[in-house]
DNA sequence: GTAGGGTTAG
């Protein structure tokens, strides 16, 4: 065996092989090894035609892997004589330059110059451009090529294919290609996966999820993140758990992304815990790390706790990036810590963040949640990049502090701006439409603008609707319409109807409808009370009586307020020496709105143990003097508290808005809607 | 001698 003579061999293989030392030096990005090979070749230059034109090709993709574009495009136009693989390594080039476009223009030059067919090679770099510069006109153009030639049978060009489609939204074209030509690899399950994802298609996502269980594919980190995403996406713990048991078995290498995908799974499907455990036994945790088990905090409503987070984040030297500033943008708007968010915008500005989209939509969202409406409107206005979220928090940010006409104005820039509507942005002009009273042209925009751009409508549209009925005083229509569209009505859609009954004193239908609340959601206290205070509206004290007794049944606890509070004392104490000083300027309790079957001397004690009240009290006790007092509520106030406001406001001069929270739950994100806003009377005097 | 998917956090 010559064992001995074949290292030697192979070493003079290699000198006397520059295409082969050419690729191994494209392969590792050796510039200046490739340069030296190029210059031995151009010195011995005694060789054929068509070895030169392999070496030439050689050397464009030497230089095309080394970033150096010009002189591989300045090899490719000395070319006599160019074959396929002189075009595909330069369309290589474009393609990995960010220059699609240019790419595009090679193909089209390439096939209309006729002598040398394009093969897969080129198919799938043209298809990759056309994904890239979202082009699906050419991309199609291209299908029916691949269709002729046969080449949609190979792998690489199926894949790149599918993935056109998807990255243009053609999620129909995507799955025609995906279905009909057979011929699958992880790589065609993780991206036809991964794009129905980020197209919001569940349900097809969760069919090929079930093809890629039947299968017998080896997964790979791609996949286990992707199915991670689709189990976050769906809510579902159980799927999510499977998957993370098999992961478990099969002993792949779980990296950051694995770890983050894992992470964001267990905070989505409601399970902190394990998000937390995952994350405390990471050894090393990059800024992903904890941006996602922030954001897992935020999540489960835990915003204190994500801002705790952010400073061990700093202690142990990660410095956070645009998305760690958008989940903390997030927390402080669920917390309306109007001053906490203003200081992260500074921040985020001193850090170079604010101009990424993802942060201008959180600071808009912040302002707007936190009821400062004009500086997310200038954010709005300086914001570099916009996408539909930007005009979905600015529409619905306007919307929310009843500037509805505002929020329509801006829904048509959105429209001449060319930028594309989608279902949350809906659900904000419906909002807006119901707060103007626009009856009629809210109906035109669920069944005719909704329709002109394919946008199917679901339960937050119709509950809009509902309000927009309601709020326009035709309750009996209202209810009407409920019978009559079949959709599967939530709570929210009751609720709606039943505020829109209390505000309109319509107390027999609110009644009516409280029950079916009170039914739906057995442990809103919110409801209890509502009811049992539009009895005593109606001078039914039977019904009032009926509705403590069933509180005391079902171990529901109100009035007297929460005595936790470790100033409660001091905070009591305010309350009764404000509303001392205050009924000197007139303020007469409303005991009417104290439950029925409390004794009479107690009544105007309970009223002083009204949130709002308690929370002006605590606010002037901490706040400097001249600091406006924001209060947000997520019931009604009460008219005794409305009156005793008011003269508080005037008594201390202090600048007081109430605002009305009310929690939409959809698609497990949680959205804060301000019914109230700065009622007029809780304005300075 | 040339080619594909590219993950997490709003």
């Amino acid at each position: 065996m010559p064992i001995s003579r074949a290292p030697k061999d192979k070493l003079f293989s290699l000198v006397e092989d520059p295409v082969r030392l050419l690729k191994l030096a494209a392969d590792n990005k050796n510039l200046k090894v490739g340069k030296q090979i190029h210059a031995h070749v151009v010195v011995t230059d005694k060789v054929s035609s068509h070895s030169n034109l392999v070496q030439t090709n050689s050397l464009i993709n030497l230089y095309e892997k080394c970033g150096r574009l010009s002189v591989a495009r300045q090899l490719f136009d000395s070319m006599r004589l160019r074959n396929v693989v002189s075009w595909s390594s330069l369309m290589a080039g474009y393609l990995h330059e960010g220059l699609a476009l240019e790419v595009l223009g090679l193909f089209k030059s390439m096939v209309s110059a006729d002598y040398n067919r394009p093969n897969e090679f080129v198919l799938t770099t043209v298809l990759s451009s056309c994904s890239d510069s979202v082009r699906v006109e050419e991309g199609k153009q291209c299908h029916g090529y691949v269709l002729k030639s046969g080449l949609v049978f190979h792998q690489h060009v199926k894949n790149a294919l599918v993935h056109m489609y998807l990255r243009c939204s053609d999620v129909k074209g995507a799955m025609r290609v995906f279905s009909t030509v057979p011929g699958y690899d992880v790589f065609s399950y993780n991206s036809v996966l991964d794009g129905l994802l980020e197209e919001g298609h569940l349900k097809e996502a969760t069919e090929v999820l079930r093809l890629i269980m039947r299968e017998d594919v080896v997964w790979d980190s791609v996949t286990y993140v992707t199915v991670f995403g689709l189990s976050s996406s769906l809510r579902i713990l159980r799927l999510g758990l499977q998957v993370h048991c098999r992961m478990l078995k099969t002993d792949i290498e779980s990296d950051a992304f694995v770890n983050s995908a894992i992470m964001d799974m267990y905070g989505k499907c409601g399970k902190l815990v394990n998000a937390v455990n995952i994350f405390e036994h990471l050894r090393n945790r990059t800024v992903v790390s904890w941006t996602t088990i922030m954001a897992a905090y935020f999540q489960n409503g835990y915003f204190e706790e994500a801002f705790n987070l952010f400073v061990k984040m700093k202690l142990e030297d990660v410095s956070p990036n645009e998305y760690t500033f958008a989940v903390l943008l997030n927390s402080s708007a669920s917390l309306s810590a109007l001053r906490r968010g203003a200081l992260l915008h500074a921040c985020a500005d001193k850090s170079g963040f604010k101009d990424h989209v993802i942060v201008g939509n959180a600071l808009i969202n912040m302002y707007a949640k936190s009821g400062n409406i004009e500086a997310a409107n200038e954010v709005f206005s300086d914001i570099q990049y916009r996408n539909a979220v930007t005009w979905n928090v600015m529409i619905s940010g306007y919307s929310h502090h009843g500037l509805g006409k505002k929020a329509l104005h801006v829904f048509q820039d959105m429209l001449t701006a060319g930028d594309h509507p989608n279902y949350i942005t809906f659900v904000a002009v419906l909002s807006a439409c119901a707060h103007l009273g626009l009856v009629q042209q809210g109906f035109d925009y669920l069944n005719r603008v909704m329709k002109q751009f394919g946008i199917e409508p679901g339960v937050e549209h119709y509950t809009c609707i509902v309000g927009l009925l309601s709020r326009a005083g035709l309750l009996d229509e209202a209810k009407n319409y409920m019978s009559s569209v079949s959709v599967k009505w939530d709570v929210i859609a009751w609720r709606t109807l039943l505020d829109a009954c209390f505000l309109h004193r319509n107390y027999g239908l609110g009644k009516r409808v409280a029950e079916i609340v009170v039914q739906m959601d057995p442990n809103d206290v919110g409801t209890y009370l509502l009811l049992s205070n539009m009895y005593a509206k109606a001078r039914r004290w039977d019904g009032v009586v009926k509705i403590r007794k069933l509180m005391r049944e079902r171990n529901i606890e109100k009035e007297p307020g929460d005595n936790s509070h470790p100033e409660s004392r001091q905070i009591y104490k305010k309350v009764a020496e404000l509303l001392a000083k205050i009924k000197l300027l007139g303020y007469v309790p409303d005991i009417t709105a104290v439950l029925h079957d409390v004794e009479d001397e107690q009544k105007e004690d309970f009223l002083s143990y009204h949130s709002e009240k308690l929370a002006i009290a605590y606010g002037l006790m901490k706040t400097p003097s001249e600091a406006p007092i924001r209060v947000i509520k997520n019931l009604r106030m009460c008219d005794d508290c409305h009156t005793a406001v008011k003269l508080i406001s005037k008594l201390t001069n202090r600048i007081v808005e109430l605002w009305h929270r009310v929690y939409l739950s959809h698609h497990g994100e949680t959205r804060a809607e301000v019914l109230e806003n700065k009622c007029p009377a809780g304005l300075p005097f």
